[in-house]
DNA sequence: TTCGGCATGTAACTCGTTACATGATTTT
DNA sequence: AAAATCATGTAACGAGTTACATGCCGAA
């Protein structure tokens, strides 16, 4: 009975590492991609962690020289690495508590704002979510003409983007829901 | 210019005390109750935040006995205080990065997973999306007989609600189309 | 009288961010 | 020659959780 604690960026990690070998710097740009809609770090609790996951017998490296002297260290799993990550992918857990939100934690306090201030606020907020959902629409365009097969690892890249796009529909629809409240419903 | 870092619980606390006198304990439970679909904080987070806002000079505080000897302390805003919760509440912000959802990182390794495997996941996750969404609604059944006005702090109540719920579907729709899909499309 | 809820706090730890620090390689 | 990108790391701090620690009050 280990990890009380979760550790999810280790399995992170393990995950993208088991799709293909991976440098510290390669995995750092993947968390700023696609996979940011879901997950993201930053290289400097990257680097760290595959040292920790490297003491734990879980990565190991080769140090691969680009140019004539720039070290890199690619890492691959080890068997115990590929056992743990396949361990935690088909663990059931709990729902995690709700994501902190802070537009709407601005909402639930609209009562102390004008309502012309907060329609503002909320349109500007609007803008941005629209702005997202065409650029996630975008990303998902080359998956349109034929969804990726289940055993491909473009499935997951789709269904998560699917995923993102719903989501992002789904606030904008909140957003427009508030503007006609507020019309139909101020003194 | 200070507060480049967000300090969103300072302005949570403020915002909660902004509508009545309340103390930590008090605040704990808020943030337990309803107000959990947005933003959550524990009593140890609480009780340093509001030593730290009493000290700047945002909020002050009587304590109140009960029965014998038990000691509470009940809080209000300063001026200061009010004067910094609306100067946040109007703030026009960026889009927060996107929250961290550990379901959806597992369902972006799906590959990693046998068919069947992958939806006794997904239709575990879907029945507890599902309670969570009949809690919502129950939650959200006083406020069907009359939106609240505008100038209620109830307003804010009701539309995050009507946001959790939304969001909620929203979930619940894109949890039925990963099942779809993976029926459809498994070689 | 015992149990659940009221009430307040601190300590140790994990997780995540920003900033600091360095240097090589490729592209313009 | 400069700028963008590749590449790896550490330090200091802020945010949040779990566990520790204490004690009162009201109801069954």
């Amino acid at each position: 009975m280990e990890d009380g604690i979760l550790r999810t960026l280790k399995y992170a990690i393990l995950g993208l590492i088991s799709r293909k070998e991976m440098s510290g710097y390669d995995i750092a740009r993947e968390f700023n991609a696609e996979l940011a809609n879901f997950w993201h770090a930053k290289h400097s609790q990257i680097y760290p962690e595959l040292k920790k996951l490297t003491e734990e017998g879980l990565i190991e490296f080769d140090v691969k020289i680009s140019g004539e002297v720039l070290e890199k260290k690619v890492y691959r799993l080890t068997p115990d690495g590929a056992a743990a990550f396949r361990e935690w992918l088909v663990k059931d857990e709990e729902l995690e508590p709700t994501p902190k939100d802070v537009f709407r934690l601005r909402m639930y306090f609209s009562n102390g704002m004008q309502a012309a201030e907060c329609k503002k606020l909320i349109k500007a907020h609007l803008a941005r979510r629209l702005r997202k959902l065409a650029y996630l629409i975008k990303c998902s365009e080359p998956y349109q003409e034929a969804v990726p097969n289940f055993h491909s690892d473009r499935f997951g890249d789709y269904i998560v983007l699917e995923g993102a796009i719903m989501r992002e529909r789904s606030s904008i629809d909140w957003l427009e829901e508030c503007l006609r409240l507020i019309d139909s419903v101020q003194a």
